[in-house]
DNA sequence: CTTATACGTCCATATTATGGACATTCATTC
DNA sequence: GAATGAATGTCCATAATATGGACGTATAAG
């Protein structure tokens, strides 16, 4: 395997096993990981008890392998210095400055999505939300569009389980309906949220997805009732822009 | 460097560059990271390159280098397959075990922390708590011990901050009594919560440290104020032990 | 303009990482 | 219980790689 720098095919090699089992769906066995990685019997020993020596891979009681501690108590401190927040900061502004609108950023906690950063726009009416403040995942622009970036089965068990609350006088308290509603976001990709959060206020919302194609936050774009004039394609194209831009940071790679 | 495997000393002596990259206080340098690293120019322009070749680092625009996103995802994997609950598991049975009480693991969220696991006496009178119960800071034993193991600037801060409710007639809701209390369990390294949360219910707690020294969870014992007659020691050494052990398995060294 | 420092790379060779061969342990079959 | 095959694990001669002294370029200071 060609390394990308001369002096570091070693290093690489072991690195790109790490990410085979980091991408496997479940712990792998030595045979499995000789078989995906083409690596000879004693290589691959010596590569895993590199990696089990650093606690960045962990070898079960089964004899399969899987990441270990040291990546968490890494990613700790990498998420302090460049958390999603930062990461997403420019294309935050820069959505916020094409649509005109206020942006928000949102992650999940258990059934509801919390804003973690807004980004107000210069117009004189504004939203009231606050960073910090929790949405209900079944009324909100960004719970929904979450809830459509999840894994079918996921998403239909965590649905089954949301307080449906009546939010406003807009707000859907359907299980079934909102599955469906689920569904089609699922096919767009975004989500157009219409009062049923804030009574006067519609949004549009999509998801960031991670390196494993997996919601890790959503996003959303929050226009005054009055002031949504402009066409579909205004706020949901720079939108779609903006979170391709940000999962990509985040290492998502389409398929 | 003396590799723990033959035919692995340059993937140790990048890895031993990334944790010092991990470590520092801030981005490190260039010239920082050779000197504290002792590798000569080229080879540290090698394996910098090689590092950042995999996501694991990043040069930022001052030149300094801090972190990557790639370990974020990571993390997010190893997570999702070795989180702090699953690592804490043996060591709260055996708390419980030992204490003969109910045991409970929290996480911080924003000024709360939430229960995410419970194991319960088997006494017939037991605690009402649930898994995703949210625990106020200034009250709870969990929150009490979380705050004594933060940076005190930052606990400080924080104290500064939290809406001091009144939760039991026992609650305090004075900001400088919290502080002074939160310098107490900052020494004692565990704290003894007397009723102010839920009224008949006393609690001793600790906070686990990451690898950083970093609070990462709080775990508690939870007594009925009536069933709640045996020494302090009774209580607090295994507590503490547990802490330990679980601290030590997220990589936490104590100096 | 000169000098010093910081940043960055080349490539001969010292050193390491590799994998064919072999060893040990365990499971299966007779 | 013995024989056989499969799985797991390691050794070490040598093929291949990683290293750092030497050199080059860019920038800053005087």
């Amino acid at each position: 395997m060609k390394a990308p720098v001369q002096g570091t095919q070693s290093f690489s090699r072991t690195i790109h096993l790490l990410n085979l089992i980091s991408q496997a769906k479940a712990p792998p066995s030595l045979p499995q990981l000789k078989e995906i990685s083409g690596l000879t019997r004693p290589t691959l020993y010596r590569l895993l008890a590199s990696l089990e020596a650093e606690g960045l891979i962990e070898q079960r009681g089964d004899q399969r392998y899987q990441l270990g501690v040291r990546l968490v108590s890494l990613a700790r401190k990498a998420l302090a210095e460049n958390d999603i927040r930062s990461l997403a900061k420019d294309a935050l502004l820069h959505l916020r400055n094409q649509t005109g609108e206020t942006v928000h950023l949102a992650v999940p906690s258990r059934d509801e999505l919390i804003y973690i950063d807004k980004i107000e726009c210069e117009e004189t009416v504004r939203m009231a939300s606050t960073i910090g403040t929790r949405v209900p995942m079944h009324s909100s622009g960004v719970g929904k569009a979450y809830l459509g970036a999840m894994n079918p089965e996921e998403a239909e068990a965590l649905i089954q389980q949301l307080d449906m609350a009546k939010i406003t006088s807009f707000t859907n308290t359907d299980r079934t309906v909102l599955s469906a509603v689920i569904h089609k976001v699922r096919e767009a990709g975004y989500v157009f949220d219409d009062q049923e959060n804030e009574e006067g206020i519609v949004c549009y919302g999509a998801a960031i997805l991670d390196e494993m194609g997996k919601p890790a936050a959503a996003i959303s774009v929050s226009i005054p009732l009055y002031r949504h004039t402009k066409s579909e394609e205004h706020y949901v194209k720079p939108l779609l822009a903006c979170i391709a831009n940000i999962s990509q940071r985040l290492g998502y790679r389409p398929s």
